[in-house]
DNA sequence: ACTAATGTCCTTTTT
DNA sequence: GGACATTAGT
């Protein structure tokens, strides 16, 4: 119910003393966050209880008070939570303004240091690169890429993932477990290798701990990482690790060091439950001399120990930091107090951290859905239905019922453990013709031919991105890993000695020809002795190569950041299209769908001021919702939310609905190895349930299909998750499925019937 | 010696 | 749909 007095309540507070307004409608708690004057401050804040605002509105008081936005530095969790908080900041201090004059200080949201500590550092390593010995021109790969890489350097070293070990003997059935087991895979490896680096941990601690299945190859991986370094130094490429790792190394210089952290007067860092120890170190690092920084975070919500994020930086934050004042806010704004009652009782459960009960407080009245009528009374529901499919229509039968109701799509979400828990709703979605908007999951830059036209961008940008020479060669016909890999070989020995050896020092020295001198070498490449069946491709592709690193040069000279240079990089999409079309066309099918890719990565690059900047934010920021590029722009701007629960962090949704919560889903069977692993289920089950804040629905379908080599239908049946054991499930309405109603009804009228059929033949014969 | 096509198994979460 | 192994074909 939206009380109209309460805003009023709101409306008077906002009556403030000119220049705190930002302060407005914050309670005592949030407000002593916000103006904490200097020195370190941790703010443990519970789900729903204002936490993005409570530190927008610090950021806006810094600036208040006199502090320069350039000089703040706000470390966010992802890219959409840095653009989220800074426009709020923006909001605050330009109502601060109201009763001043000014005008500069309107932009402060821009002038802030926003972003994740991915962004942030490829930032600040552009700008520190060349003292670095860093080309400050360097490629920044993402994971797949990182893999492909890494799967390079294992081939030169002879490190073959087939195993050698199961044609000796039969070492699998025996208990004998000693038999190596054969070489991991790329992407195990980068796990390792990301594991060791995010935690700090020696490989052989990762492997005992995580992967003991590999203990046996400790030497191996080393010597492998050890090469994959070596291969991203010598064609400057950073992986997303590198990233942290470089700027924590920027930290430790004795000179660069302090310089870096003297920009900074203030630093901020959200979702800190979710950073890792690198980050920790970097964060260290940056505030040696001056003690001034704010976490935020909840351990109740850490979500990201895959990624060796670890709740041991907010426990150790006193220690890190001494004399931090800890706030802790525990009044919640989102949800109705029976929501609140049931996630409180499902966190309860979990092992003790910073104990914290959430109190009900005013319901907010910002809501999109303000004319909706909600029962704050109403129990969270509980759906125990027959199986995904019945799931998907009673998702998509309440989401347009609440929609007649007046909660508009967008303010209604499904949100799911895996990617794929989603497929079958997806589709009863297209169905019935209710848009929706996907979050998480596979990503738009995974498609195959979305790596390929970008490979071709990154050649020019960087042509020692052996990676993305790999990928474009094995596009030609007749070429296959063999043979690219010969040819690439050849690319990095014609483009590796520098071509001026006069340029001045070191910091020339990465091998990195530039502008015509580049289009020439690149000229040089055509006389390769390809395979006769690729020798037309080789030939065309040579020259459109020659044509980008022409291209580009043409264009720096005359940009320098204008937005002219967005065509620039749009008109270089043309150029790589025309050339792969055919290739396109003749590899994938469906190549129209995937076409249509290419052409909303076109309209992406039209903001992009520069081919560098484009491929870069495209790493660091990548298009995380399918619909966020691709597909028809929708119609009537209105989509349901499907979102992975990690992608679904720190949002909020008047309807929520929560699919799969059985055993097995929810905690995924991959995660429970170990009390550890479980406990982050649970945490992530916590988070999915708080996001909601008038309406929440929990389904958990009672059976799910296998997929079985069988010409049956053979199916599980799946127990309600164990995070709802009996006393929690009570607080939960019990909600029914009609087609576990039907199925009764069905089975007991057969059964009448069999009984009629019975009593009929026996009394023929009486 | 290499490419291309076919078959089988597995599939978490993300900067 | 991808990763990896096997096989047919050049």
């Amino acid at each position: 119910m939206e009380a109209p007095a309460t805003v009023t309540t709101n409306a008077t507070n906002t009556r403030a003393v000119p220049g705190e307004s930002h302060l407005a409608g914050l309670n005592a708690e949030q407000r002593a966050a916000a103006t904490h004057p200097s020195g370190p401050l941790l703010i443990i804040a519970g789900a729903g209880t204002g936490k993005t605002r409570t530190l927008a509105a610090r950021v806006a008081h810094l600036v208040a008070t006199g502090t320069a936005p350039e000089r703040i530095l706000l470390l966010t969790f992802s890219r959409a939570a840095a653009k989220e908080m800074l426009s709020r900041v923006e909001g605050a201090c330009a109502s601060n303004l109201a009763g001043h004059n000014r005008a500069g200080e309107v932009r402060a949201g821009d002038r802030v240091w926003g972003g994740t500590f991915h962004a942030i550092a490829n930032r600040l390593l552009r700008i520190y690169a060349e003292p670095m010995g860093l080309a400050p021109t360097f490629t920044v790969i993402d994971r797949t890429d990182a893999e492909d890489l890494l799967d390079l350097a294992r081939e030169e070293l002879g490190l073959e993932s087939r195993g050698l070990e199961s044609q000796a003997l039969g070492s699998r059935a025996d208990a004998g477990a000693s038999a190596p087991a054969r070489f991991p895979r790329k992407a195990t490896c980068i796990s390792i290798y990301s594991r060791c680096v995010n935690a700090g941990e020696p490989v052989e601690s990762v492997l005992q701990h995580r992967y003991p299945w590999v203990s046996g190859h400790a030497a191996a991986l080393k010597a492998l990482f050890k090469a994959y370094e070596q291969r991203k130094h010598s064609r400057s490429l950073l992986d997303l690790d590198d990233l942290l790792v470089w700027w924590q190394g920027l930290m430790e210089d004795p000179e660069l060091g302090p310089d870096v952290a003297s920009r900074f007067d203030h630093v901020l860092v959200d979702e800190y439950q979710d950073t890792n120890r690198l980050q920790r170190a970097i964060l260290l690092g940056l505030r040696k001399s001056n003690a001034n920084i704010t976490v935020v975070g909840d351990d109740a919500q850490a979500i990201y120990g895959f990624r060796a994020a670890t709740v041991r930086n907010i426990l150790d934050f006193e220690r890190d930091f001494p004399g931090a004042r800890v706030v802790t806010l525990e009044q919640n704004y989102r949800s109705t107090a029976p929501i609140l009652e049931a996630t409180n009782a499902v966190i309860a459960l979990a092992r003790e951290g910073y104990r914290k009960e959430l109190r009900p407080g005013a319901p907010r009245t910002d809501s999109a859905a303000r004319g909706a009528v909600v029962n704050a009374d109403a129990r969270p529901l509980l759906v125990r239905c027959r199986d995904e499919q019945s799931q998907a229509q009673l998702v998509v039968r309440a989401a347009l019922e609440r929609l007649e109701q007046g909660v508009p799509l967008r303010c209604q979400a499904v949100l799911f453990r895996a990617a794929h828990h989603s497929d079958l709703l997806e589709v009863e979605l297209g169905r019935r013709r209710v848009p929706f908007r996907k979050f998480g999951g596979l990503r738009f830059l995974d498609a195959a031919h979305v790596k390929d036209l970008l490979a071709f961008l990154r050649i020019a940008e960087n042509p020692t991105d052996e990676t993305a020479w790999f990928r474009v060669v094995k596009l030609l016909d007749g070429i296959g890993p063999r043979t690219a890999r010969k040819v690439v070989d050849h690319v990095g020995r014609t483009l590796e000695p520098a071509p001026r050896p006069e340029g001045h020092g070191r910091s020339e020295g990465h091998g990195r020809p530039e502008g015509r001198d580049r289009a020439a070498l690149l000229g040089a490449l055509a006389d390769f002795p390809v395979p006769a069946p690729a020798r037309e491709g080789w030939r065309g592709l040579v020259t459109l190569l020659g044509r980008l690193a022409r291209g580009s040069t043409d264009a720096s000279v005359l940009r320098e950041g204008t937005s002219e240079a967005g065509a620039t990089v749009t008109s270089e999409i043309e150029l790589v299209r025309a050339f792969y079309a055919p290739l396109l066309a003749e590899r994938y099918d469906r190549a129209d769908v995937r076409a249509q890719d290419l052409d909303a990565l076109a309209r992406v690059a039209q903001a992009s001021s520069s081919r560098r900047e484009f491929l870069a934010d495209l790493t660091l920021d990548p298009p995380s919702a399918t619909g966020d590029l691709a597909g028809p722009p929708v119609l009537d701007e209105d989509w349901l939310v499907l979102s992975t629960i990690h992608s679904a962090k720190g949002l909020e949704w008047d309807a929520v609905t929560v699919l799969n919560a059985a055993d097995g889903c929810i905690p995924s069977d991959l995660a429970t190895g170990d009390v550890e692993d479980t406990e982050e289920e649970r945490r992530l089950f916590y988070v999915a349930l708080t996001r909601a804040r008038r309406s929440l629905t929990v389904m958990a379908p009672l059976r799910f299909h296998v997929r079985d080599r069988g010409p049956t239908d053979r199916h599980t049946l799946a127990p309600l998750t164990r995070f709802l054991p009996e006393g929690v499930a009570r607080l939960f309405e019990a909600g029914t499925d009609p087609a576990l109603a039907a199925d009764e009804a069905k089975k007991s009228a057969g059964a009448r019937t069999a009984q009629e059929v019975r009593a009929r033949i026996l009394k023929r014969w009486e």
